[in-house]
DNA sequence: GCCGTATATGCCGACCATCGGTATATTCAT
DNA sequence: ATGAATATACCGATGGTCGGCATATACGGC
């Protein structure tokens, strides 16, 4: 899975969110640094629905526009938390490595 | 950064080490999760080279069969560090919000 | 009244890292 | 002698992401 498909999930495992809420909230989580593009945000989203891990969950006309919210699925969580767990392990091992060569970790930003 | 690159970097991390021992210790870092296909590896360590990130140690010949010893440079310490930085946060941000909706988090496996 | 920005969804072509297969060559086990 | 492991390297295909564009409404500033 790649970051930006890992950031959509993580953004609705929050609360249903439409697709422009999406933006806001993984351009929050990473402090700015992650701005999804509109062709990657939507993509995503069609893929991850056919695959399963979306849904969606209700849609809202605000001001004359469309609001599609899409939340998780079971699979999509259960997706979400093995991707977690592998990221976690992952930054474990290159942790130890990096102390082991003398890089101190102080605190992290997204 | 895609995942393949940032298991490279965290191989070499460990110590110097040329092609096939990269593959080896990703393999073992991941539970044989990730098998690095030799245009994957080869690849990146092209790649990761020209960008500065890694460089060569040294070149032996073991069993008349070459190997190059492929060592992190400074500055590929220092994306590997940033960029696992990066990992913990937003493993932590989606492991929260899993937890919020009730999913415990135990051992982690690669 | 007009322009730019924000909100909101969606399509399309290009890029490029990765995948999967192939080639080459030696050593070791069956 | 056949296959698996070791070891490096090239090549075409795949596919997620990027960047740009289209469409439409609302709001703030000038």
């Amino acid at each position: 899975m790649r970051e930006p498909t890992f950031l959509v999930l993580t953004a609705l495992a929050g609360e249903p969110r439409h697709g422009y809420a999406v933006i806001e909230d993984v351009a929050a989580m990473t402090g700015g640094r992650v701005r999804l593009r509109a062709g990657t945000l939507y993509a995503a989203l069609d893929r991850l629905r056919s695959d399963g891990l979306i849904e969606v969950d209700r849609e809202e006309i605000v001001q004359s526009r469309l609001r599609r919210y899409y939340k998780l699925t079971a699979s999509g969580e259960r997706s979400l938390a093995a991707e977690t767990a592998r990221l976690r392990t992952q930054a474990a091992i290159a942790e130890e490595r990096l102390r082991l060569r003398g890089i101190t970790f102080g605190g992290a930003t997204a």
